[in-house]
DNA sequence: TAATTGATTAGAAATGTATCGAAACACTAT
DNA sequence: ATAGTGTTTCGATACATTTCTAATCAATTA
């Protein structure tokens, strides 16, 4: 984790993306490079000594340069790779349903009730998330917070106590999990 | 170019890989994710507000509290995406020079004369770069620097001067590319 | 409308880091 | 050896950024 915080703050540089931009190109030497971006050598040895030391670039002397060159494997990685901490799991349960309401809801509202369970149960409890847990609801009240994801506020509600997300009793709603 | 550099520069921060830790698990809102880090709302909702406005988290308020969510999708690029200036081309010749003399030379020395004549002329090459242009170098000396990296250093001269990269002029040879 | 609660902004302190000039270092060539 | 060339280190400065407290804003509830 730390090392991942380490490298992201070396990339995280003007100066440095400019000198790792010319070693993509081809491998170089301070002078050089000093020259290309109008800076000292003091301040490019500064910048490669650094990221050297994180593996980033390497160097080997060759007569009177000290010739740096990239790393390469290191950039292949995808971005995530480099912010999740080690102990986090993609959750894909999450994702799945993250796909199912951005496929049902169009801005903002349900364009149509999902007929295989699994996803109507996802999208009822989306809309569900507008009700407090444990508060009362009067009948009227809760088809009018129905109303602003769908016209058909009869069979949400009714399919919402069916699956136990909500409970009806004498007239009186309430959201239950 | 900007975007990226910016990009960057937020994800290399201790705190706000943390926040996007918590994001990757599921959405939260500012005093919970501050209690969480044990830092105060007001930084917690600093980083957010920096990320929001690059387009990394969204937000959107549910009763009493604004909800913040992961862009998922920033993520999935290659580290490299982020790292090179759009007009730079990866250069897919320069790798496969590369991968031929990582292959072929082991602790600095060269294991095996290849017998592919476009890897051999790499390999060559590699030698090459130890003379420098255009000096006069004696046969004995030539041999020399040969030897550092191989004890053939009768075949890898005469292929040298075969492929054009050094000449030979009465016991002088002098490197020409 | 007033009170409550969470979110945001402003200003200040503290920390970190890029850059430079100058001096020291390392290798090469004469 | 000594001069020349390129590299690295050191100390100082300038600038950017994180974090906090306190005040303000915005939405909700009584």
């Amino acid at each position: 984790m730390k090392e991942k915080l380490e490298l992201l703050k070396l990339l995280a540089d003007q100066t440095r993306l400019e000198i790792l931009n010319i070693l993509l190109k081809e491998d170089s030497y301070v002078e050089k490079i000093a020259c290309e971006l109008s800076l000292t050598p003091a301040t490019i040895c500064y910048h490669l000594k650094k990221m050297e030391s994180a593996g980033v670039v390497n160097c080997s002397r060759s007569q009177f340069y000290i010739i740096y060159s990239l790393n390469r494997d290191i950039f292949e990685k995808p971005l995530y790779e480099l912010i999740k901490k080690d102990d986090v799991v993609i959750d894909t349960e999450e994702k799945y349903k993250k796909e199912v309401i951005s496929n049902f809801f169009k801005y903002g509202r349900l364009t149509q009730i999902p007929t295989q369970r699994k996803k109507r149960e996802i999208v009822l409890f989306e809309i569900l998330k507008q009700f407090e847990i444990d508060r009362e609801y009067g009948e009227k009240e809760v088809n009018e917070i129905i109303l602003r994801y769908h016209e058909d506020f009869c069979t949400i509600r009714r399919e919402m106590i069916a699956f136990g997300m909500m409970t009806r009793d004498h007239e009186i709603y309430k959201r239950v999990k």
